[in-house]
DNA sequence: TTGAAATCGTTCGGTCCCTGACGATAGGAT
DNA sequence: ATCCTATCGTCAGGGACCGAACGATTTCAA
């Protein structure tokens, strides 16, 4: 079933340095190439999609989430978008800056603040989606459905795991 | 084989959202879990291990490839720590600071920079690397060790795809 | 009712991270 | 010998990112 993929030279070369300390190869080898990919289609996105709205990764997360949930308090938003609230702060001001989103005050509770969509924002969102699941598509074109289950099925196990 | 393992709220709730939009839901599990797991996973990293050294995730990713290649050009140690030339100037400032690397004019080409970890830089990796990849093992501890290598072979196909 | 504790979003200080521009050095061509 | 071009590492500027500290507000208990 396994088809063949080569080692990357780096996994390569890591592990004849490695080796005969005891280390958890399989441990290693999965965690790291985890974040090798993060990296790259992090960068691949910016790069060849983003850059175009002037949205950074984490611009675009906290756009899609306030486009799929609707306006949200920033202490969910920030959750969500998987950042802290003092780093949400300054996302929301770029968005803000970008004419993206709005911030409105809490109706009954003057510590909070309601962050929200613009029509552009909305707009941007609802164009940007679909292009970006494209190069999702493309990205892991060479993965069957069903191996594409069983990554984010395996991912999920660590999530869960590492209690995120 | 596919174990039963619940969908996340965030992608029960996502999927309801954008169903009906054409859109390719094994990509976008995929490549959003892959986003997830190594946000959370960086974040437990830096709290758990790395913080006791004072150490960033990157800073120790360039710690790490010193250790294990030696010196090394800018140029190239940027390449193989995965950040550019630019962001590698800074993170070596650090790692200076910390007492973990120098740096080396190269005795041939007056435009090159050796970066070399000093004792305590390697005395440091020798500690440290060992408690991550039992972290890593951690991590990984509800996969087998076939889904660990299955994990990491889907993640080489992508990183060959995105070329990287 | 009033004081203490909890919770909210922001600010601050520090690092990371990128692109683009720069000065310095190297190397090839004429 | 001297340009022209390529390449090197660094800096500047701007955004992302975090934890800690902060003021404002709310809530709860006495």
């Amino acid at each position: 079933m396994s088809r063949d993929v080569a080692l990357t030279r780096e996994e390569r070369e890591a592990r004849a340095r490695v080796a005969g300390l005891g280390i958890d190869i399989e441990a290693f080898a999965a965690v790291s190439n985890v974040f090798r990919v993060a990296n790259a289609v992090r960068n691949y996105m910016e790069r060849n999609l983003l850059a175009e709205y002037r949205l950074s990764f984490s611009g675009f997360t906290v756009l899609w989430v306030l486009w799929v949930w609707g306006p949200k308090e920033s202490n969910v938003l920030a959750e969500e978008s998987g950042i802290s609230k003092s780093t949400l702060t300054g996302v929301v001001k770029t968005l803000e800056r970008l004419g993206f989103a709005t911030r409105r005050p809490h109706a009954a509770d003057g510590r909070r603040v309601l962050v929200q969509a613009t029509d552009e924002g909305i707009a941007a969102a609802r164009e940007i989606f679909p292009r970006f699941n494209a190069l999702e598509g493309e990205i892991t074109r060479d993965l069957s459905t069903e191996e594409k289950e069983e990554l984010a099925r395996a991912l999920r196990v660590m999530l869960h795991t590492v209690g995120a």
